[in-house]
DNA sequence: GCGCGTGTTCACATTGAGTTTACGTCCACC
DNA sequence: GGTGGACGTAAACTCAATGTGAACACGCGC
């Protein structure tokens, strides 16, 4: 799923915005101004920045040029002026790509689209824990640095389980989520894949291990 | 020095754009038509495509669909048509950018060099794994020095799983980069190709193996 | 036409991921 | 310390996914 910062001060365009971007299968955040704006950056995974360019506090030009001097994020701008002097400045400053208001909202979720597709951030996802590293969209996995190559319904229950450490899924759970909500198999099944995968995983050498929580489910953890 | 093929039937629009292209510091081949523009393509190593939609012959759209099958350049169209549906097509094909007629010939220069920038972070044009070399713009390889040719769909194929050694590509997703997304053919056609890859590049010669990944796809690795 | 290179299809063999089975072990509760 | 349900796992099983030799199709240069 991709990540898309939406920064604008009028609430209404950002609902817009919003709408179509999620719409469109997009995780959307908000900021109102260019301060919100890194501040977001900081905390947050992003993979592509709408920016305004009218905002108070610290204008789209100014926070592009920011943003090019630390990240490597696409930046599409997004603004009422359409004079070509204006048009320019945002690409030198670093920018993408660069929408008139008002514009067509799905122009601005196609140009989106396009944006990621060529910077392949489009749908990477990646979990770590402990020597731990998955991803999702490649099937990667490594552990200690070393690659090696998970069946896929393994891949599927360890990309689950390390998506979130400590949490506790219910058997049901884990088992709607990788066979579908209507398998019909043997309850053994899960077991015999969690077994494998504490074999294939040994918790003293990888920092993680997969615990039982009984009458309920499995979780993983770290180890120190 | 950037290569950028302008295909405009408007000899005016294409010496427009071409001055203010080399202006800017880029080379400039030329196409009257999607014919002449394939042909360029086959002959020339380019970096940019910059299409008119309305041509005869074969048209902006079908050209961009083509190039899609085939290349991985990135494409800016070009038009006087402004209305959404169509800027939507352009996208939807995949072209990258869209500029309406007239357009400023400076916010054209800058739109080509920042799909460029992209591009150039996003995309190579070699790929280097033991002791394979692949160049896409010229179909050339080479093993340990030694010169071969590989029939397209070969080559294709083994750019695309070098191009990334270590990342598991879906069998759909090969299929629908190699063959176009309405390859209508036999499911084994795919596992021909890998198989003939595998017997020219026995895995101890080469630094490098074609893995299956049972239920997924292919992966290359490099092998020690 | 003929040979050659390339791509596709077919038929059959092989494999190994996923599942099931069978039985052992653990833990909570009485 | 006995009992029953929940879980662990080695081993057997199963069948769709894959490997591959061979035949076929097509275009191209001679």
């Amino acid at each position: 799923m991709s990540r898309v910062l939406v920064v604008d001060d009028d609430p209404h365009i950002r609902e817009l915005v919003r709408a179509f971007l999620r719409h469109a299968g997009f995780e959307v955040d908000e900021a109102a101004n260019g301060v919100e704006a890194l501040a977001a950056l900081e905390a947050e995974r992003v993979d592509l920045v709408i920016v305004d360019v009218m905002m108070p506090e610290l204008d789209g030009w100014e926070l592009c040029r920011r943003l090019r001097e630390r990240y490597d994020y696409p930046v599409l701008m997004l603004t009422a002026r359409g004079e070509p002097a204006d048009r320019l400045r945002g690409f030198e400053l670093g920018s993408d790509d660069y929408l008139v208001k008002p514009f067509e909202p799905l122009e601005l979720v196609a140009r989106a689209q396009a944006l990621l597709r060529r910077y392949r951030i489009a749908t990477s996802q990646t979990v770590s824990l402990g020597t731990l590293w998955m991803d999702r969209r490649t099937f990667e996995v490594t552990v200690g640095g070393e690659a090696v190559t998970l069946p896929r319904k393994e891949f599927e229950l360890l990309f689950k389980l390390a998506g979130s450490p400590g949490r506790t899924y219910a058997r049901d759970q884990l088992i709607e989520d990788i066979w579908g909500s209507d398998y019909q198999g043997n309850e053994r099944t899960l077991d015999v894949h969690v077994s494998r995968l504490r074999e294939r995983f040994p918790e003293e050498q990888h920092g993680f291990r997969i615990r039982t929580i009984r009458g309920l489910g499995y979780r993983i953890e770290p180890v120190p």
